[in-house]
DNA sequence: GCTCGGGGTGCCGGTGTAAGA
DNA sequence: TTCTTACACCGGCACCCCGAG
């Protein structure tokens, strides 16, 4: 096992060369003001000609902490998180942090994984973004109080600190704006049934329709996966089941941009025939042809705000209630669900836009 | 700092209420074959009614190594590389290792950051992918011998494995189709210039032009960053220093796409007045209109290697010399290079493919 | 008595080894 | 033998102490 393997030196061997005492050596190394000029220098002399670099194990086990937060997500490959990722990074960077981050696969095992290694001290704190929260997280959650951060609703009670999208009114937004776009025949794509993105977003779905008066068929919903792939085949089986769609709202953009692929190699119109929305905002969303109109869940401000909670309670700032904070979706309208689609129609468009904030 | 915060038990705990000594608890929790089934009952039941859980960081300091490797890439929210972290990710777990990902954002300070993780024991290993390999870099390289893994060029005499493409045969590969296919004014959007995938993708541009009999012209060449908004603004600028361009070799896919969008909002057809080719395979080629031909370089096998490398050397199985692995590109034809463009035009095409395998 | 620079040492929480029942 | 214990040790850090000014 061990080997440690080429370590160069340690306090004692540092202190040995500059003739003075392992506890003078920390002081230096860790800019303590209690050192004269001199001794300062005859220590840094002795860390460079041996390249001392303090084993961080050690620190570790003495003070208590290990410098290091991480940021598990279902899917790595997925644009949302990345955006998340970056924001806790920032975070992270700023404050000190060193910030790992770990893929789950959307696998609990994985999941329990990530707070094992809070519970066992590998790491300080956690934010973990869960497709779905089971029994056997919630009880994991239990004896790593005050160390994790979840993105996505728990239950009230929950021990921790909680941030949250109002993700069924993101879904609401999206389908209101394609009804009072004119659309009629409105199909869904969810993602896998049970998650809990899936569950908030139907729930959104069926409000919207509720609200403008619009009737709900299951005829008119299918689910598949949040790929691009996803979406580009449940757009086939959503059109057997209603031919005559004339938008629709896919549970996130990926899959809305699979829609445009297959809608385009069946030759139907974006957005005069069908009109499309999605939902993350993602960079792809203004490149896609054409551009995507979307609901932005803003996942880079969950993943700073989460950041700054996780870190106001590891570093100890922070020991009041478990705070729970809510950001607002916003709807971005694009050239998919474009009002100006007849007179625009076949001319070439503006290029990728940042799209128009919308309510 | 400290804080120890909600620590359940330590293993001295456990040992009191077992009536046992903290040694007999440990073999109990390591699976040590020495105890007999009633002790090791007390034992685990003591741990269960604490909530026991080992400290890493206290296990880590006696046996020497952490359990953790780390993947160090210039931009995680490049496909290329989210393909070699879960290649790397797959590697880990079947060898019982914690992976953690950390992205530089192609800065040479974070680079150095995680070598100095690696040099300060919060990690047993590490695999790095750098733009650039500066001089710095390599002197860092030096002390940590043994734990770490490039994937990337550097030159022979480094002591560490090197897992490479050869991505200058990937560039020609690439360009000598659009010659094959007729093109004569191939445009090259490059990235960063001295990055060390710039350098080699410029070198198999001019092999292949030479290898054509093609004159070779810096009014053909541009430079962007390797994103999809770098393509799209790259080729404008290309388009400017050659107005009758009839293909266009793009660094990476991303900028390949972003070639694309251009190319569309210009009204220019791809391929019949301009073919297009990219280099990476990530996903989204199959799902651009054209779908996008392109040169894999292999950026899941790289992960992979480079996995079991670094794995081979911190498990100890490995002491040799250092090892030099170099895989192949292939050249992946799709519809942006199509032969048969003539005939196609206008028409539907078949669905996103995997691309017919090349050469 | 107080400040300043520096030294001695217990301790964090496990693990491995040699000795003991 | 077979199981268990005592104890040194991993490598820093922080507290407390000391002497000199």
């Amino acid at each position: 096992m061990a080997r440690r393997s080429s370590r160069r030196g340690t306090i004692q061997e540092v202190a040995r060369l500059a003739g003075v005492s392992p506890a003078t050596v920390s002081r230096v190394v860790n800019n303590s003001p209690r050192c004269s000029p001199e001794t300062r220098k005859r220590v840094l002399d002795a860390v460079a000609q041996i390249g001392y670099v303090p084993d961080h194990v050690a620190r570790s086990l003495k003070t208590g902490n290990v410098g290091e937060i991480a940021l598990a997500v279902p899917d790595i490959g997925n644009p949302v998180y990345v955006a998340m990722a970056k924001a806790v990074q920032e975070v992270a960077a700023r404050r000190g942090w060193w910030l790992s981050l770990a893929s789950t696969e959307g696998s609990q095992t994985e999941e329990l994984r990530a707070l094992r290694a809070l519970a066992g001290r590998r790491i300080d704190g956690l934010i973990i973004t869960s497709l779905t929260v089971s029994a056997a997280f919630l009880r994991e959650l239990e004896p790593v109080q005050g160390r994790v951060v979840v993105i996505g609703r728990v239950p009230d009670e929950t021990p921790v600190d909680n941030v949250r999208v109002e993700s069924e009114t993101g879904a609401r937004l999206a389908v209101e704006h394609l009804i009072d776009l004119g659309c009629q025949r409105i199909g869904f794509i969810n993602g896998m049934k049970g998650t809990v993105p899936s569950t908030s977003r139907i729930s959104g779905y069926k409000l919207a329709l509720g609200s403008r008066g619009l009737e709900y068929s299951s005829n008119l919903v299918v689910n598949s996966d949040f790929t691009i792939m996803g979406g580009y085949e449940a757009i086939d089986r959503l059109l057997e089941q209603c031919p005559d769609l004339d938008g629709v709202f896919a549970a996130n953009d990926a899959m809305a941009i699979g829609v445009l692929r297959k809608l385009r190699e069946r030759s139907m119109r974006v957005p005069d025939d069908v009109a499309v929305i999605g939902m993350d905002d993602i960079d792809l969303c203004r490149i896609a042809t054409p551009t995507l109109s979307t609901v932005t869940l803003l996942a880079a401000e969950r993943g700073r705000i989460a950041g700054e909670l996780l870190l106001d309670r590891v570093e100890g700032r922070e020991r009041g209630e478990w705070q729970r904070v809510t950001v607002l979706p916003r709807l971005l309208v694009r050239e998919s669900t474009s009002l100006l689609r007849k007179e625009q129609r076949g001319t070439a468009r503006q290029g990728p836009g940042a799209g128009r904030p919308h309510s």
